[in-house]
DNA sequence: ACGTCTTTAGGATGATTGTCCTAAAGAGTT
DNA sequence: AACTCTTTAGGACAATCATCCTAAAGACGT
């Protein structure tokens, strides 16, 4: 089998293990039974459990960004690209409320084990951030657009994390919809001061 | 020493340390070696390392029912209580910065093993959960006043997760401003449909 | 001072961890 | 078919893990 094939079978296992069972958690062992190599052919491929996690997060980096494009594709109004993220979260529901969102949870793990690979990590969260940030400009709020980037990125965060702690559909349906109200609402920012970047909820 | 005061400082111990590195992460011997003790010893106390996990959720549970306590008793408005528990993202902003929120983080953990505690650790939610209930219910919110606690304890876990990744003050600070703008906005519910619970965005 | 119950220290256990080495098997070229 | 480079398997390594045991030390009422 060819190297880069087998590279890429430890890589997606791994990404799915780490998901599923946080990094500390999965071992080699672990990752190996999963793809059915020995765990000296592992040592072939990845010499570190550290090199692991760092393809594991360039992975996702280039999923997130081939995801991002397929919604920019997908959509021309900026309203209509930033709902496709917020959907997102009806999408994946049944693997958050097991595991919460893949993003949030790797950068908490890594910041608790002051990881090397925590700044690049939250290279995911950036990715997001500025593709959302984008689209609000695009939408008029050039002067805020970051902010309300961040806004609906922590609201997403903390719809994921309280699904998985209490596991309710019908909270998550309700907290999506209400975030598609609130983009309704965004209206452009026609004032240029840079200092009035209120998120504008009333 | 005594037993009690001993079983305490471990207690403590392994709350900090399960805070800041991880439940998994944490070790019989860390914990040990912060209060002083000899892994045999350790025994005595807790025969396995799931009995420490139950004692620190059942210490953080009255310690969380003592500061909700404390926070009905420092203001009559229900408004104000809010706002001390909005307060908090800006009091415990550096432990956040680095550690997240032990909350958020300890059930996101015990979700991916598939600990048995995590539904003890999902108490802990459930504590502010149905305290900001009853707070919202004071407002006049009766029909919605859970939909609304739930709605702010997620803005509080979204922050929390965002300001691990990005550590940006400015942020955590622009956030609770206006977490408390929404409050403020937040008027009684004279319909009686308990079918209509919109958080009232707009 | 004695005997009893509580608390402690420190080592032993077997399993698992990440890491590393060596030798064999496979693929591909000539 | 011979040779070379890539890929694999399986075992060895020391370290660490949670757990358990035994024996000594401490506290305390009598």
């Amino acid at each position: 089998m060819g190297a880069a094939t087998t590279r890429l079978q430890i890589v997606e296992a791994a990404d799915r293990l780490f998901y599923e069972r946080g990094f500390e958690a999965t071992s080699f062992a672990d990752i190996a039974a999963v793809v059915g190599l020995s765990r000296g052919n592992f040592y072939y491929h990845f010499k570190t459990k550290d090199e692991i996690l760092d393809a594991v997060i360039a992975h996702r980096l280039s999923k997130t960004k081939a995801m991002l494009d397929a919604w920019e594709a997908g959509a021309e109004a900026p309203s209509e690209r930033i709902k496709s993220f917020i959907h997102m979260l009806i999408m994946n529901q049944t693997k958050i409320m097991a595991f919460g969102c893949p993003v949030g949870t790797l950068c908490n793990e890594l910041a608790k084990l002051d990881h090397t690979a925590k700044d690049e990590a939250t290279k995911l969260f950036t990715l997001f951030r500025n593709w959302l940030s984008r689209q609000f400009a695009a939408l008029g709020r050039e002067t805020d657009a970051d902010a309300l980037a961040m806004h609906i990125l922590m609201r997403s965060q903390g719809v994921a994390t309280l699904a998985t702690a209490f596991r309710d559909e019908a909270f998550v349906r309700r907290e999506a919809d209400d975030m598609c109200l609130w983009l309704a609402v965004q209206r452009p920012n026609l004032s240029n001061h840079p200092e009035s970047v209120s998120i504008q909820n009333s």
